[in-house]
DNA sequence: AAGTATGTGCGACAGATGTCGCATGCTCTG
DNA sequence: CAGAGCATGCGACATCTGTCGCACATACTT
């Protein structure tokens, strides 16, 4: 488990993507989801970039076929894009990135006030947790 | 004015937005927003691609230097970085993105009410328009 | 006018990326 | 056991990116 987030070209993204909603997979099935396109070689050679990164694992054999594993969590690399995307175009404000959402419709007033919610309920719980701590 | 935005690299992004900051520029002025690096020789090569890649013009001449101009204007690279970054990493859920920036405290509470309060009145006025027209 | 500084055009290069094909070698089937 | 299939390892390329240097032209200085 690399401690940095490996640097993944858009491609390789996209892999490492399927191999998470899998959770473990062959390249032959990534290759299937990819609708066979491009070849099957191609995906195996990003798939040995993926490894040298350390972005992905190989856990085990399924006949003569090598079972692959993120090595990488969805969350840190997440993290690495939207702070790439952040600090690239909007001089590093979440706000300006969520007026801009707003702005094109790619989120409802709905979106926002559920969002809202779900902050106030984890701001709630955590200062439970900090009461808890204190106390206990 | 390229109807698609180009397809850009990284840093070529950052020379453009420098460029959009200043809203025109020479090239060494441009070098020097970097802070010296990487040199000179480089800078131009990234504004000859962008040239060749439609995303800034040369304006005019100030004495013998070039004075470049942004080709495509923020929003539509912004829409098509933020689109990517939905689709690749999000589902295209404008929502989930912005769940992960309240979860990683990138935007506040506050934020969020801010941007609420500009959708509501912009939301109005839209609807004022269309009355507005329907009326007239 | 001659020289110096500066901007440009062009070319070179290493490393990353996307795309394949081939030969080798294990596996499963007759 | 022999042959057919599939997976793999390795190598080959064309592009794109980031990084420079050099030679030539042009403008300002003395």
């Amino acid at each position: 488990m690399p401690r940095t987030v490996p640097d993944l070209s858009r491609f390789e993204l996209q892999c490492l993507r399927l191999l998470w909603t899998r959770g473990e997979a062959s390249m032959r099935e990534i290759h299937e989801d990819l609708g066979g396109s491009p070849t099957y070689s191609t995906v195996r050679k990003i798939f040995e970039r993926l490894e040298q990164k350390g972005a992905v694992e190989r856990v085990r054999l399924d006949g003569r076929a090598c079972i692959y594993r993120p090595a990488v969590s969805p969350p840190a690399v997440i993290r690495r894009e939207v702070r790439r995307l952040l600090d690239g175009l909007f001089a590093g404000e979440g706000a300006s990135l969520v007026a801009h959402l707003a702005d094109t419709d790619e989120i409802t007033l709905d979106d926002l006030r559920t969002i809202e919610s779900h902050l106030l309920e984890d701001a709630g719980k955590r200062s439970k947790d900090r009461a808890r701590r204190s106390n206990g």
